[in-house]
DNA sequence: CTGCCGATATACT
DNA sequence: GTATATCGGCAGC
């Protein structure tokens, strides 16, 4: 079974989406991993959110309708790439976190500069990872992950999300600390902090 | 294993 | 000027 996740799947709220994403698969020409970690971002609700202050040029995929990529730079060097959520005109969107890989990886493991020793846990566990082992940039802001516009699609392989995620703070925010938007799948060794939970 | 720190571009005050 | 949805290197356990 492999079934591509539809526009209805991305239409809902950030918080339902990214427990849903939890053990999908991502996949990009030959690689492929399964999602184990995200966080929800919300719009004016969330003071986390890159659109908690409206529009603006970078997060305007944001606003925009669901089923997309939504992909910023951060720190000067970082890509991080989300989906977006909710209706068009309402910002929301799930950051994708962490990833097991699945195929690829000698790939992935040449872009992220790691050794064939180098285990692979470090591959895809933290946002930042995922993007560059994926090699997935400004150029792919905006993309239809429903469409497959940028051949990057989300599928539902018949592996159910966890009964019952792991569930914590989001990671490397100074405002809206305490909304407990992050999920993971428990014991994974892929995720970035595992020993966060709340 | 943990914690500190610098890198380095863009957004925002 | 200051902060940032991060990461890898290195020091010290």
């Amino acid at each position: 079974m492999r079934e591509l996740l539809d526009h209805a799947f991305y239409q809902r709220d950030s918080q339902t989406v990214a427990v849903d994403l939890l053990n999908k698969v991502v996949v990009y020409g030959a690689m492929s991993a399964r999602i184990v970690e995200v966080e929800a971002y919300g719009g004016s609700d969330d003071p986390a959110s890159h659109a908690f202050r409206g529009l603006t040029p970078r997060n305007a995929v944001m606003f925009g309708p669901p089923g997309r990529l939504y992909v910023y730079f951060t720190y000067g060097m970082h890509f991080c790439c989300n989906v977006v959520c909710d209706e068009d005109g309402r910002a929301s969107a799930v950051l994708l976190r962490a990833a097991a890989p699945l195929t690829g990886i000698a790939i992935m493991r040449q872009r992220r500069r790691l050794s064939s020793e180098a285990p692979l846990r470090h591959l895809l566990s933290g946002p930042a990872k995922l993007c560059q082992a994926f090699a997935i940039d400004q150029t792919h802001n905006g993309a239809d992950l429903v469409s497959g516009d940028h051949k990057i699609e989300l599928f539902d392989d018949g592996f159910a999300p966890p009964d019952r995620p792991a569930r914590g703070k989001r990671v490397g925010i100074s405002r809206g600390e305490d909304f407990l938007w992050r999920w993971w799948v428990r014991g994974d060794s892929n995720v970035s902090r595992p020993n966060d939970e709340k």
